[in-house]
DNA sequence: GACTGAATGTTATAACATATCAAGCACTAA
DNA sequence: TTAGTGCTTGATATGTTATAACATTCAGTC
């Protein structure tokens, strides 16, 4: 497992690292990497902490962009479609993604107390669920993996 | 794996016994199963499938109940904290146990289509994130496995 | 320049959830 | 028996998350 999210690393270079990769995959795809959506996964990364579309639109809004809740959702949408963030259904918010460009299967370990998120690998719960799924022919297309606790800083302050 | 929630079965039967184990269940615990929380258990079990806190709240109100979303969210919290029922992150809903009584770790196979969802075991799936979290010294109090698809119904349908 | 399609702006509202305080009701202990 | 205690419910208000719908702008291109 990786441990980005609870480690200390060099942030301004990863966040530097990651728009510049997320440029390079929309460059390859043709996707249009606009000045909204953009900034918004700055924002994420930057924040590297699960964000309310809300908490994004609020510091979009600081930039002088519009305020509106599309707004926020739609910069998300994209992010998402796209693999560079991920949403944490456990608490309807988002968040960069720390794997950029290699296809894989998160799974999410969120602090309750500091919101805190590691991102993981799930691959092998979803074999798993996988064959769990195939004995009764269900067709997974999407999995949520998300584990709700407390991270090591918090662990040990308490 | 038990597919419970694809396939048919006496639901008439597989309704009143579950009833009953909840009321035994909380005559042991010394809960109080009272009318309000009796009758969504009931709701959620009838319709078998993922609903709406609203959904519930509009059947309650049917029944002469307050109409007020506490009124439905309290009685979701009480059977959710019992083991009686439980939240789906991806819907925003809840659904009955179909396990009730046994201490267990649930996973959800989700239909995007018809909104069905069938409760499987999880406890190969957790155990593999806990040895994943020990390693990055997170300690895990609850987990959500949540797979999204199509049921075999729908995938036959289309 | 006019067409096309994607992105963005804007308004409104839907859907999900909780805080707060008052009122009722069951249990119990003096 | 009645006063106290704590849980449950009633009721009002509000907070939070998300999307529908339609107008406008803008880049690319024919």
């Amino acid at each position: 497992m990786n441990a980005i999210g609870f480690e200390h690393h060099d942030h301004a270079t990863c966040i530097a690292s990651t728009l510049r990769l997320a440029e390079d995959n929309c460059a390859q795809r043709g996707l249009k990497f606009t000045p909204v959506r953009r900034r918004s996964l700055e924002i994420l990364l930057r924040e590297h902490r699960a964000m309310g579309a809300y908490d994004l639109l609020a510091v979009l809004a600081d930039d002088g962009h519009s305020a509106q809740p599309p707004v926020a959702y739609r910069a998300l949408d994209f992010l998402v479609t796209a693999g560079f963030a991920h949403k944490i259904e456990r608490l309807n918010a988002y968040i960069a993604c720390c794997h950029l460009g290699s296809d894989h299967t998160p799974a999410f370990l969120i602090c309750r107390n500091c919101r805190a998120v590691c991102e993981a690998n799930a691959s092998q719960v979803e074999t798993r669920l996988d064959a769990a799924a195939q004995a009764v022919g269900f067709v997974i297309e999407r999995t949520v993996v998300e584990a709700e606790g407390l991270c090591p800083n918090c662990e040990n302050a308490a």
